[in-house]
DNA sequence: ACTCGAGATGAATTTTTATGCAAATCTATG
DNA sequence: CATAGATTTGCATAAAAATTCATCTCGAGT
């Protein structure tokens, strides 16, 4: 039983150019796909993948998303303006912005309505976002990262 | 047991809306908010119009889509060559177009990338569309008639 | 080297979702 | 009305997906 997080990432990109070829039913058919490239995977790990990789079932199939909720064009324009991102616990989050910025970043939050985030409150320069489950802060900081990117 | 199909729409406009309000992690979820609004429904029900309505499961919770799927933009520039669309048979969809203008529709159809389209060949006016079962066409048309509407 | 902690994993199980089927209701038609 | 056909529905069940739990691996720290 390997535990090695490179295989984890062959195989979530694996899954990743499965699904941008074509659609597919059901994780049974994933990990057969899977295993027809070399790659061994069990329907355990293939569902958890699915759910880290942000993939959507629509209608029965998984889709690759291309990402309208989670690049939201409104959070891209404040991306610059932010900080650092750290959780605080598995329920809290917080967020460092430029001075002065945090109500209006705060706001391109709201604006993206992030299922994950249960409330958000904003001071000047941080802003504390408040989710439901571990999974949920996992989601959310993986939403901001990917605008912190580009900062970098 | 009743059979109203406005019931049914009924049932799937609130659905529509509690998925707006906000996410929902399962179906049986689903049932207990509409029973809260005196809509009785089963979890059944609920499977049938969550794949009608075309919403996404993504890491565990409904979310509405935007339609970026739905709504191929490069589809909706050809949406007025658009002629007729019937059913040939439960796997194979006739689509009538302008004339001369079926290659360009085709083209436009395999750009959106419909998962649901197994595959497609177009003649001078006529595109024929391959599925591979009787939901997946039933959700082709659906796409089409959402464009279909705009040059009636 | 040894121990500890943090992931990652698969087998088994639980939970959730989809579906086969028969009953019920509506519509169209004679 | 009576009847046939099409739809919708719920129940029971099958199918699929998520999670629990024990285990394994890798590294850091001692």
């Amino acid at each position: 039983m390997p535990t090695d997080p490179e295989l984890r990432d062959a195989r979530q990109r694996a899954i990743r150019a499965l699904l941008a070829r074509s659609p597919i039913a059901n994780q049974a058919q994933l990990v057969a796909e899977l295993r027809r490239q070399g790659i061994a995977a069990t329907q355990s790990s293939v569902s958890r993948d699915l759910r880290d990789l942000g993939v959507a079932r629509v209608g029965g199939r998984y889709v690759q998303r291309a990402g309208p909720e989670e690049r939201d064009p409104r959070v891209a324009e404040v991306a610059r303006l932010l900080r650092s991102v750290r959780p605080a616990g598995p329920y809290l989050t917080v967020v460092q912005t430029a001075v002065g910025a945090a109500q209006g970043v705060a706001r391109a939050f709201d604006a993206a309505g992030w299922p994950e985030v249960v409330g958000s409150l904003a001071g000047d320069d941080t802003i504390f976002l408040a989710t439901a489950t571990e999974h949920d802060q996992e989601r959310l900081i993986r939403h901001l990262a990917m605008f912190r990117q580009e900062t970098e």
